[in-house]
DNA sequence: TTCGTTTATCGTCGATTTACGATTGATAGC
DNA sequence: GCTATCAATCGTAAATCGACGATAAACGAA
């Protein structure tokens, strides 16, 4: 048994693919940012910022809702979204976990020292 | 002039997005901890560790590498993979900017009501 | 009720991703 | 030289993603 990954770690790991993937795109980062720079409520303005189709910004509001990194709350004709920031804490907890201290960083060559 | 995104973040947003999309894979993703928590050097133990064939762990650390987040180095008969986590300095920073201080998360549902 | 506005969904297309086996290239040892 | 081993690359097939236009649904206002 040379290295073995927890299992336990099996689903987490999906989860925080997850989240990665909802990030995987620049119009939804710009969605978030927007999000986060507007005090108010945005609606259609979205659609005007990332210059993309309102069929195609509706399907990234949609991901980004199902990954749970915002949230829309309907308010009269127009939704309301907002940012979720707890809900990548899974992803920052492990980006932060991969802030090895300095060591680990170097190379074994010989393959049979394992002790 | 309703919302605008600043577009110095465009070229910013693509860089972000993409080494969310290097980590947007359970394989990957349990690669960077295999690297983590392995202190010497792994090569095709890593195969073995994912359970996926030769060529798409390989497929998976080219992906890695492209990103910046490993970097490879020969070492004899076998190549040996180390973690380089400033490269997800961005994405960190992204995450952490979205921790917004508890304001602006209503909902202001008058559309002129913006002063 | 009817009209205009706003958002969601559907269908479809091309591009990208993921996975695999097979092959190639490089290296250590005989 | 030859052989074995390890990693990268080459096709290739299935699945997913991203974008769009068209359409539908929900709501407020006239």
């Amino acid at each position: 048994m040379p290295v073995a990954a927890s299992p336990l770690s099996d689903t987490a790991d999906r989860k925080v693919a997850d989240l990665a993937k909802a990030l995987a795109h620049p119009a939804r980062l710009r969605i978030l940012r927007l999000l986060l720079a507007t005090p108010g409520c945005i609606g259609g303005d979205i659609v005007d910022a990332v210059g993309l189709a309102q069929s195609t910004v509706s399907e990234h509001l949609r991901i980004l809702k199902a990954a749970g990194v915002i949230s829309g709350e309907i308010s009269g004709p127009r939704v309301c979204y907002a940012l979720n920031p707890d809900a990548l804490a899974l992803l920052a907890d492990f980006v932060a976990s991969l802030k090895v201290p300095d060591s680990a960083l170097c190379c074994i060559p010989n393959p049979k020292a394992a002790p």
